[in-house]
DNA sequence: GATATAATTAATAAAAATTATTATTTAGGA
DNA sequence: TCCTAAATAATAATTTTTATTAATTATATC
């Protein structure tokens, strides 16, 4: 058993299911993944598991902030471990999707917005190195 | 006739149909709207618009660039004219997206980051004033 | 370690969202 | 005005997501 995975699911106070650490550390595995791509991962493990499971999962394992969705221009959304905040660059061309820091990448200028800010997230949309050399 | 709408749909060389000006119009007026939002806005102007030619047209409009997608968590994209580059203020309590102007927000210290990049989007997840004094 | 109980799961049905099909209508060029 | 390809409405089909339910299981308490 992964360790961290049901240190995880402890600390937010869920239980440590079979299906829950399978979940958990297929997108650990993956980085970032949609529900099918979990769900694919997941059955290698757990050849039972049931897509309404991962389905419910995903909602409780957000709600209790253990993933984190990235919604997507044109894909479906993925899912990733939180993690310290980051950005990411998504390829139009193969819609991979790549965590960079975007602490250094930019620097806030503050401001009042009159808007209690919870959750910066930029998305950078191009194409990748690697589109770009298969092209 | 909205004439700002019809020469758009013009010069970007779709067909001028009632349904499109309808949609387009639909979606200036409410500056962002969802799938749904847009269909029932577009049918007080014309009862007879179908769902299936709302989920058509947005596909070619986003192909054309007229429109944009903004995928959003926790919600059903939204649909925004074509305009120039900004950001959004995303209230995780209404669900309320607005535009805000990004130009001065940050300061990018470019970087090589090896990625062609297109599009720099920018959610800020928060609550929105409206909100804070709700409740 | 055994047991009680509430939560979780698999299987499935139901609902919601999106896309495909097709006959008819229409926009726009000849 | 007429022709033709494109667009539309209506609907079916498909895909995606959520709800239901009976059976199973994690965990707290003894």
């Amino acid at each position: 058993m992964q360790m961290k995975v049901v240190n995880s699911l402890k600390e937010h106070g869920l239980k440590v299911t079979p299906q829950r650490v399978t979940i958990l550390s297929a997108i650990e595995k993956k980085g970032h993944a949609n529900i099918d791509e979990i769900y694919q991962e997941a059955k290698t493990t757990n050849p039972t598991m049931s897509l309404a499971t991962v389905y419910k999962n995903i909602t409780s394992l957000i709600e209790t902030k253990l993933l984190k969705e990235v919604a997507i221009n044109n894909q479906k959304s993925k899912y990733e471990l939180s993690k310290k905040p980051h950005s990411h660059l998504i390829c139009k061309k193969c819609g991979n999707l790549e965590d960079i820091d975007s602490h250094n990448l930019f620097t806030l200028n503050s401001d009042k917005l009159d808007f209690d800010i919870e959750e910066v997230e930029l998305n950078i949309y191009g194409i990748c190195n690697q589109c770009k050399k298969s092209n």
